[in-house]
DNA sequence: ATAGGGTTAG
């Protein structure tokens, strides 16, 4: 490389000859301060340099380097008889602006004196660069170091998700000023540590303005208003950043009226103010007045923009979505992912791709919404295909891009890439932090690992309800309701309060387990308890929880005298208890109604003509899978996939495509033999009766569910559990034969469909055969 | 002339 080959020469090549400075001076490239002209006249006589020159000099250098253009100032650097150090701080702190790490580190290591401001511009060099471990090591070797030194120190740690260690660094210090708290303060802020944050900021008293600001902050982010309210009642002068703060804390609880009370209140409305009102609204889904807000705005910037645009994404009016967006003066990464995201999830796959292909930069977002949406839509490989792609373009992930990649192995539950992931996290010291632990919860909850869920639930330092919420969730959709209790009155101790969400999961986990008295009674206290009231889902729970208990009459007399009336998935939960228990005629009733409800919902028919079939109802099915036909309803197409050394292997009903199939279906083939051996009865009542006889029976055999575990028990090791995802909710005669086969071949085999998981083993499955 | 911090809207 030209600018090495050039620095090494520098080096080698000293004392440089004196050069004429007037013939090397680049053209308009450094600042026309007055120079006398005696002193030039000097210069020129006797070709030597004088220190104002250097200094002449050195401003050329920064300006070059402020302005990106790091071979002039090398140039110049090159070009000059004499340097200082600080010329040498100059382009070293330049090219670490200019993000070229390796050039800043080798002339640092080439500079013939290196001053504290050397080894501070390096040190905030390896700081910037995340390198926390080497800037530690620098740091130690310092020579000498002051207050900027251990600043840096400090605040590199505390942006790394290295609490304690700042803290360390914060004890160590021999002088602290105004930065030093703060640097601490936004660190436990930061890392979402908001009690410590709290007791440090009570500890003293003089803090500036940024720090209020901040606290104030970390309790708008923890969903704290009235402490965020004290804050900013007790502050003693407030900024705008102040007001915009409360006001936007006001509107992203829903809190609509007091945040327009201080917006009118507030001496000054810039950009944050009315962006803040602006998605304040769209978050609670006043669509209307957002866009009132939006159109009276004085001023926009694309952040503006998008959260409107976000606002209709949000409510799939991808249309208006597209209007703004085509509309808007200049859109940036966000306004793209945006309308990337809102087509995925709405189902237009191929316009977000197209979205994506067409877009200027790309960044995690883009990637991850894309993996997403392809997850979404049942096309597993395309999502897995991409994630790979998305590791190669991103040079670095971001914390937000490990968060989005966590989620995004949570929706396809890539176990192994999530792992891998999280060591890469771990190496990149993010494992701390803001929702990076309850990603990685979250992430193994879904993925089917409930221990090092467990195991990463533990290793959250502050968890909040979020983090309680996932782990009982987790717990309650693995089967494991008695663990999950326990959570939830573990997280009573602590003194989190349970919000309604965390009852969802519990009523959840009540059902899922079957205690139906014990779910009764947490239902009755959650108003008595912790004040909340129930709300539509709350009661779905209960209809489910009694459904499946076989209290149908009780599920129904609820139903009607609820404060809520019922939606599909109240529905749908008498439904699925009716065809657990057997009772046709409820679950025709209920379908009926789901029918009206959602006249696309291919689940619906399906479950209604299993229902039909069950109790031989034959022609009723048929006129079911009929009407479905007229209707035009697609039917979902239902895929399994298990991933097996890194790679996602995904199997549809019937499925030759794999280059194994000949093994799985001898394997499954040889499995029948041994499976009626066991006492097993293939289930054919189940699939339509207008279906031959042999027919039925190899169509359940080669669903994609079994093909899958097949697979799984021939290529994954002895001794691992094999792990099986499902798009739809398995069936019920594969749930059978999978039972049977665990015991048969001796392995766990573990099965996410989209209700649940399914634990089989020996024989038997976690489920106890309700789902 | 060169080095350290933090807060608000998508």
């Amino acid at each position: 490389m030209g600018g090495n080959y050039r620095l090494r020469q520098l080096h080698s090549s000293c004392p440089i000859p004196t050069i004429n400075f007037q013939s090397a001076k680049p053209k308009n490239s450094y600042p026309s301060k007055k120079t006398s002209t005696s002193q030039n006249n000097k210069k020129k006589q006797n070709f030597s340099t004088t220190d104002s020159d250097i200094v002449k000099w050195n401003i050329a250098i920064t300006t070059h380097m402020r302005n990106g253009l790091c071979e002039s100032a090398l140039r110049v650097f090159n070009s000059m008889s004499r340097r200082s150090s600080v010329s040498y701080n100059a382009m070293i702190s330049g090219y670490l602006r200019n993000h070229k790490f390796d050039l800043a580190r080798d002339l640092f290591d080439k500079m013939p004196e290196r001053d504290l401001f050397s080894w501070n511009v390096m040190l905030t060099g390896y700081v910037r660069n995340r390198d926390l471990k080497t800037a530690r090591a620098l740091f130690e070797r310092m020579p000498e170091r002051d207050i900027v030194s251990w600043n840096a120190m400090l605040s590199g740690y505390a942006q790394n998700g290295f609490v304690d260690e700042a803290r360390e660094i914060f004890d160590k210090m021999p002088l602290k000023n105004g930065i030093s708290w703060n640097g601490l303060l936004a660190a436990y802020v930061q890392n979402g540590r908001i009690e410590d944050a709290k007791r440090l900021f009570e500890s003293k008293m003089d803090w500036t303005l940024v720090s209020w600001n901040c606290l104030m902050g970390g309790f708008v982010r923890k969903r704290r208003l009235l402490d965020a309210r004290s804050v900013f009642d007790r502050m003693p002068v407030r900024d705008e950043i102040s007001w915009n703060t409360i006001i936007s804390g006001y509107a992203q609880n829903g809190e609509m009226e007091e945040a327009r009370r201080l917006f009118e209140e507030s001496p000054i409305q810039d950009v944050f103010t009315w962006t803040a009102m602006v998605s304040g609204y769209v978050q609670n889904g006043k669509l209307d007045e957002a866009r009132s807000i939006f159109d009276r705005m004085p001023e926009k910037n694309s952040v503006s923009w998008n959260a409107m645009i976000a606002g209709y994404v949000q409510c799939k009016r991808m249309d208006m979505a597209r209007e703004l967006f085509e509309e808007m003066p200049s859109r940036d990464a966000s306004s793209w992912n945006t309308m990337i995201t809102g087509y995925a999830q709405s189902g237009y796959i191929a316009h977000a791709r197209n979205l994506f292909d067409n877009m200027p930069q790309r960044d995690s977002i883009s990637w991850s919404a894309m993996i997403a949406g392809y997850s979404q839509n049942g096309c597993s490989e395309e999502a897995l295909h991409f994630f790979v792609e998305m590791q190669r373009d991103c040079e670095r992930l971001n914390r937000s891009s490990f968060t989005c990649a966590l989620s995004t192995c949570s929706n396809i539950a890539a176990l192994e890439l999530g792992r891998q992931l999280h060591c890469r996290l771990v190496k990149a010291g993010y494992q701390t932090g803001w929702y990076v632990g309850n990603a990685l919860l979250a992430m193994y909850c879904k993925c089917g690992s409930i221990d090092e869920a467990r195991d990463a639930f533990q290793e959250i330092l502050e968890k909040d309800v979020v983090s309680w919420n996932t782990m009982i969730h987790g717990y309650a959709r693995h089967g494991f309701g008695e663990e999950a209790l326990t959570v939830f009155e573990l997280m009573k101790t602590t003194g989190i309060r349970p919000d309604d969400a965390t009852m969802v999961s519990v009523l959840a986990a009540c059902s899922h387990a079957g205690l139906v008295d014990q779910g009764s009674e947490y239902f009755y206290s959650m108003n008595r308890d912790y004040g909340i009231t129930a709300k539509l889902v709350h009661y779905t729970c209960m209809v489910d929880l009694l459904g499946r208990a076989g209290q149908l009459e009780e599920a129904q007399n609820l139903m009607k005298n609820m404060p809520f009336e019922p939606d599909a998935a109240t529905w749908g939960a008498l439904l699925g208890a009716s065809r657990i228990h057997g009772n046709t005629e409820l679950g025709e009733k209920a379908a009926q109604i789901i029918f009206e409800m959602e006249p696309h919902n291919s689940g619906m028919y399906i479950l209604l003509s299993k229902l039909y079939a069950a109790s031989g109802r034959w022609s009723d099915a048929g006129k079911m899978r009929l009407e479905m036909r007229n209707k035009g309803v697609k039917k979902v197409p239902g895929y399994s996939w298990l991933e097996v050394q890194n790679k996602i292997h995904t199997f549809k009903v019937g499925d030759t495509s794999h280059p194994h199939t000949d093994k799985i279906y001898t394997f499954l083939e040889e499995m029948d033999l041994k499976l009626k051996q066991e006492g097993y009865i293939s289930s054919t009542n189940l699939v339509f009766h207008d279906v031959e006889e042999e027919e039925k029976v190899h169509m359940l055999k080669y669903h994609s569910e079994k093909l899958a575990v097949a697979y799984g028990i021939l290529y994954i090791p002895a001794g691992r559990p094999i792990r099986v995802i499902k798009n739809l909710r398995v069936c019920e005669d594969c749930h059978n034969a999978i039972k049977y086969i665990s015991k048969i071949v001796g392995r766990l085999i573990i099965l996410r469909d989209n209700h649940r998981f399914h634990y089989f083993e020996g024989g038997s499955c976690s489920c106890r055969d309700f789902w």
